[in-house]
DNA sequence: TAATGTTATTCAGATAATCTGAACATATGA
DNA sequence: TCATATGTTCAGATTATCTGAATAACATTA
C-alpha cells in the first residue's frame, strides 16, 4: 500500500480545475509531473483511476471513490496537523466544564457558541453535576473547570476559585399544599410532617452534601435542581428553592413562599479549576467569565 | 503542510518497538534514516516530536497526540485504500436491504452475521417498509435488493424477482373482545361496527396499497405488522394477522381465530432487486437466499 | 572501575523518487 | 485546414531519502 497524501492532492486538483494541464498549473508542476503521480498511485495500488479511452482523462468509478473519500482524509490530516500543533502551542484538545444544576445549561450557550466562533480548535464537554458533585468532578478530575460549584471545596486544595455570585433560597410550596394557608412564620415541627424533595447530590468520591433537610424527614430525592422544582410545583414536596430559578412561578402563583422560622442562607458559587491546569482554552473562558455580564446572566 | 503517511508509519513504529534502532530494523531501514524522517517532519510542522534531553528520545505531549491521531488516519488510508479496490473489483460500497414488516429484522441477523465475516467489506443497511412501500423503496432506489415484497411488482419492469414464500392469514381478536365469542363464519356486516388495525404502507411515490379492510370501516393505522399485532392483541381492534408470526399468541390465548365468511389468500413474497445492479456482494446474498433452509427460517 | 552494548546523530555519498523540458499523438473548435 | 488543448513519452536534472561509517553519550554487566 503506497497511497500517499500529496497524491491525493493531487487527484483533488485534477478535479477541481477539471484537467490534468490545470491541475499542473495550480500546483506549479509541470502536466508530465501530474501523469507521472497518477501513473505512480495506479501502479502501486493496482487500480485504475483514470479511463484515457477519450480525449480528456475521465475518473473511472474507483477513482471517484478514491478522489470522494481521499478528500476525507486530506480533510483528516489537516485537522491532525492542526491538533498537534494546538497541542504543541498550549491549546487543550478537550476541556471538560462541569455546571451545576442550579444554572439551567442554556444560559451557557451564548458564552459556548463564542467560544467555538473564535476556532482555537479545543473540544468543549458540558456534564452536569448537583451541588458537592461539583468539587467532586474538579478533584476526581472529571472536569476541568467547575461553573457554580457551591460554599467551600475540599480540603487538600489544588484548585484556583473565584466568586460567581450568590444563590438566594427561599421556602416554597405549590399553591394546592397544605402549609400554603398555614400562618406564617412556619416553624420546623409545622413542616416536618411533609414530604421534602431532595436534588442527589452527584458526588462519587467526595463524601455527599446535604443541605436544608429536617432530621427524621420524608425524603423524595430526584436527579437535579429543575426535577426538584418540577416535583415541588406539582405538589409532591416541600423545600427550598432558588429565587432566580422560580421567579416566574411565585408570579404565577403556581408556587408560593412562606416564611419560615428557619432561614437559609444564600449559598455562593465559584468558578473553580485546577491549578495544575495550563492551556489557552481555558485562560480565554476565565477572561470572559471574568467579565460581570456574562457572570450576572448566568444566575439572572 | 508536509504530513505524508509515510512518517507516521514511521512513528508508529518507533512506539511500537521502543526506540529509533528496532524501528530501523523493523521497517528495514537504517537507523540514522528514522532520524532523517523524523527531523524532517519536524521542521516541514515546525514542531518538537520528541524530546531528546534525555538519552532516548521520548514523545512530547503534541507528539503522542499526533501518534494517536495518526494512527486513526493510518487506518482511514487502509480502509480507503481497500474500499477502492473493492470498487475497482467489483464489491459495492453499501447494499440497502428493504425488508418487509412480515419479517422480523432479527431472522436476517444470523445471514447478516455470515455476510460480514466473509469480510467483502461491503456495508449493509436494512431498511423496514410495510407492504407496497417494498416496491416502492425498489423503483425509486432507495433500496437495492427487497426481502418479501408482495404480491405483483409494479409495471415497467426493471426488476427480477424470485419467490421467497407464502404468507398465510388468519381473522384474529383479542380473547376479551366481543367478537371473540360471535358466531362463525362471521359475516362483514357483524365485523363492520369494529375498528380494524391496519399497518401503514410505507410508499413514498407509488400509490398506497391496503388490503382487509371493509369499506367504511373506522380504521387505526399503526407503522407496522409489529405494532398492529400488539394493539390487536390489546383489544384496540380486528383483522387479519399472519400465522407465522402470531402462532404463539394463538397458543396461549391471547388472539383468538375467528372464522370469517370473507377469507385471505395467502400473499406471496418474493426477493427482489434491480436488473441493472451488478455486484459481487449482490451475487452473493442472492446465492445464500436461494439456499432454502435461509428462506425457510425467514417465514418460520 | 572498566569493558561492552545500546541509542541516536552526523555526514559524505549512493540510490530512488519526482521533476522539467521538449517532442509527440490525438481530439476539438474556428 | 490550421490552431489550440489535452495527455503521454522520454532523456536528463533535481530533490528526497537512503546507506554506511564514525561518533558521542548513556546504560548495563563483569
Amino acid at each position: 500500500m503506497r497511497l500517499t497524501i500529496d497524491s491525493l492532492i493531487v487527484l483533488d486538483s485534477i478535479d477541481r480545475h477539471g484537467s490534468f494541464a490545470s491541475a499542473a498549473e495550480a500546483l506549479h508542476r509541470v502536466p508530465s509531473a501530474i501523469t507521472y503521480s497518477v501513473q505512480k498511485l495506479e501502479e502501486d495500488l493496482d487500480i485504475l483511476i483514470f479511463d484515457r479511452s477519450g480525449h480528456r482523462a475521465q475518473l473511472t468509478e474507483a477513482g471517484r471513490e478514491l478522489l470522494k473519500e481521499g478528500r476525507r482524509l486530506l480533510q483528516a490530516a489537516d485537522e491532525l496537523v492542526a491538533r498537534t500543533k494546538r497541542v504543541a502551542s498550549g491549546y487543550e484538545v478537550e476541556l471538560r466544564i462541569a455546571v451545576d444544576s442550579l444554572i439551567p445549561i442554556d444560559r451557557l450557550f451564548p458564552l459556548v457558541d463564542q467560544f467555538y466562533r473564535h476556532s482555537c480548535g479545543t473540544r468543549l464537554k458540558l456534564l452536569t453535576e448537583v451541588y458537592g458533585g461539583m468539587w467532586d468532578a474538579l478533584v476526581t478530575q472529571r472536569a476541568d473547570l467547575a461553573i457554580g460549584a457551591p460554599g467551600e471545596g475540599p480540603p487538600g486544595g489544588g484548585y484556583s476559585t473565584r466568586p460567581l455570585g450568590l444563590v438566594q433560597w427561599a421556602f416554597m410550596v405549590a399553591r394546592d399544599h397544605p402549609l400554603a394557608s398555614a400562618p406564617e412564620p412556619i416553624p420546623p415541627e409545622v413542616i416536618m410532617p411533609y414530604r421534602s424533595i431532595a436534588a442527589a447530590d452527584s458526588s462519587r468520591s467526595l463524601p455527599p452534601r446535604t443541605s436544608g433537610l429536617l432530621s427524621g424527614q420524608d425524603v423524595l430525592t430526584v436527579p437535579d435542581m429543575q426535577s426538584k422544582i418540577a416535583c415541588q410545583r406539582a405538589g409532591l414536596g416541600v423545600g427550598y428553592l432558588p429565587l432566580h430559578l422560580t421567579r416566574q412561578d411565585v408570579i404565577d402563583g403556581k408556587l408560593v413562599i412562606k416564611q419560615v422560622v428557619e432561614v437559609r442562607n444564600g449559598t455562593p458559587l465559584f468558578l473553580a479549576w485546577s491549578t495544575q491546569h495550563r492551556g489557552e482554552a481555558m485562560a480565554w473562558l476565565l477572561n470572559r467569565l471574568d467579565e460581570a455580564n456574562w457572570r450576572e446572566n448566568l444566575l439572572a
